[in-house]
Order: structure tokens, then sequence, then C-alpha cells
DNA sequence: TTGTTATATCGAAATATTTCGATGTGAGAA
DNA sequence: TTCTCACATCGAAATATTTCGATATAACAA
């Protein structure tokens, strides 16, 4: 199962509500950490959680600056999400001999 | 937040093991549900659970002939989720005010 | 009808994720 | 150094997801 772990990493930090809230908000542009938690209704070390997953899926980066940090939505890894997208949902059709059950699934 | 709900179910979809493996077997081509089950490591009543997420999502469709039920990827529901992943994660550019904190966060 | 097969649904347990408050760390200001 | 601010980490509670076994439903065969 480990082929997919990263894969699902990439998808799990899309599957949150407050998270895709916070990628609406980094669409305007590279944002501290202090204006999302203006915008989102949750407390400060949640926040933290969440960037930490977005950071790690790539989906975001981070620019460490004195006691700030930034935040912006990463243009490769979004790309690179995109690719995995579309190669998890790409049907090999040299491959797509359909086969039907009859009477009793054949397969068993 | 429902907003961001449809977005999230589908991503969803995406973030679990079990799921991306049956992809993988769709990929190949249709299959119906016992073929799946062979190919995977459980029961069929969580096959079932699953079947239904894909489903719901979007990502996959389902036939139903006689007793069997037959899945494949559905290339419009994996249209679509492309689409979102990449709007989502699309960086308008218009906006793209980068703002600076100093001294003090300027946000709070 | 009765039996068998394929799939769905339910309830409960196991597991994973999310949340919060408290506290830790590290940077810069005083 | 000491204080404050920004952010991270920890532990525990709340919540959500996944799993299984038991049972239900529906289609077809006998």
């Amino acid at each position: 199962m480990d082929k997919f772990s990263n894969d699902a990493k990439v998808f799990k930090a899309l599957c949150d509500v407050n998270r895709l809230k916070i990628l609406e908000l980094l669409r305007e542009g590279e944002k501290c950490a202090c204006e999302l938690q203006e915008n989102v209704d949750i407390v400060q070390s949640s926040l933290s959680y969440h960037m930490k997953i977005l950071v790690e899926s790539g989906i975001v980066e981070s620019t460490h600056d004195g006691k700030w940090i930034y935040y912006k939505i990463s243009q490769d890894g979004s790309d690179k999400a995109v690719e995995i997208l579309r190669e998890i949902t790409n049907v090999d059709d040299k491959n797509k001999a359909t086969h039907r059950c009859t009477s009793k699934c054949l397969v068993k």
C-alpha cells in the first residue's frame, strides 16, 4: 500500500474545508500566517497544523522571514498534483478488455 | 464552509490507499465488483463502502447488469476533478499584492 | 417456491484526523 | 539579558473515517 501513500498525502491536503479555505486565500497571493489567521475560524495551533499538511503535500510553499512565515501556492507542487490526478484517472486504452460475468462470476 | 464541501468530497475519494488501489485496477478497464474484490485486501462490505464513495465523487461510474455491477473510471468526472484542482490552485495574478509584516504583524 | 449469488446496509469497534489549550522555541525589540 | 510576538509542538478530547461481521435486498437458477 505504500505505493499510494504519497498520492494519498497530496489529496489528503485537499479534502478538508479549512485547508480549501486557506488555499482560496492564498490564490490572492502570498500571505503571512497571521493574515491567514484573521480569515479562518480556527485557533493558531490548528492553523499551524493545517499549514504543515499543506506544505508537506507540496501544494503550498513557505518562506521564513525573521519571526514570520509567508505562504504561497506552489506552482510546481500544484502542477505535480494535477499530473498525479491525470495519471491515476487515466484509462489505459490498450488494456481495455472488459470482461462480463455470466451466470456465475467468472473471476472466482 | 459549505462552499468547499463538494470539492472536499472529490478529493476525499482520492485520499485512501484502498480507493487508489481500486482506481489503479479500473485503469485497466471496466470491472465488476467481484473482480475488484479479488485484488483488494478488504471484505465485501468494505469494498461496497469504498465504491459508494468513489461513485459519489463522480470519478467512478457504475452500470448495473442483473445482479452484477460494473465499475469504470468516468472520463467526465475525472476531467471535472482535474478542473477543480486547477481552479483551487490557480493564483490570480491580478491580485498578487504581497504584503510584508514589519516589526509587528500589520494585519492585527 | 426455495436456494444461491452479488451487492448494500447496519451497528459496533478500531483507527485516523481535527480541534483546542497549554507550553516550548526562536527572533527581534527594549 | 529580559520581554514580547510569531509560530510549533504536545496531550487530550472531540469528531470522522474505516473496518468488520451480521443481516437485508434483489436477481436469477433450480
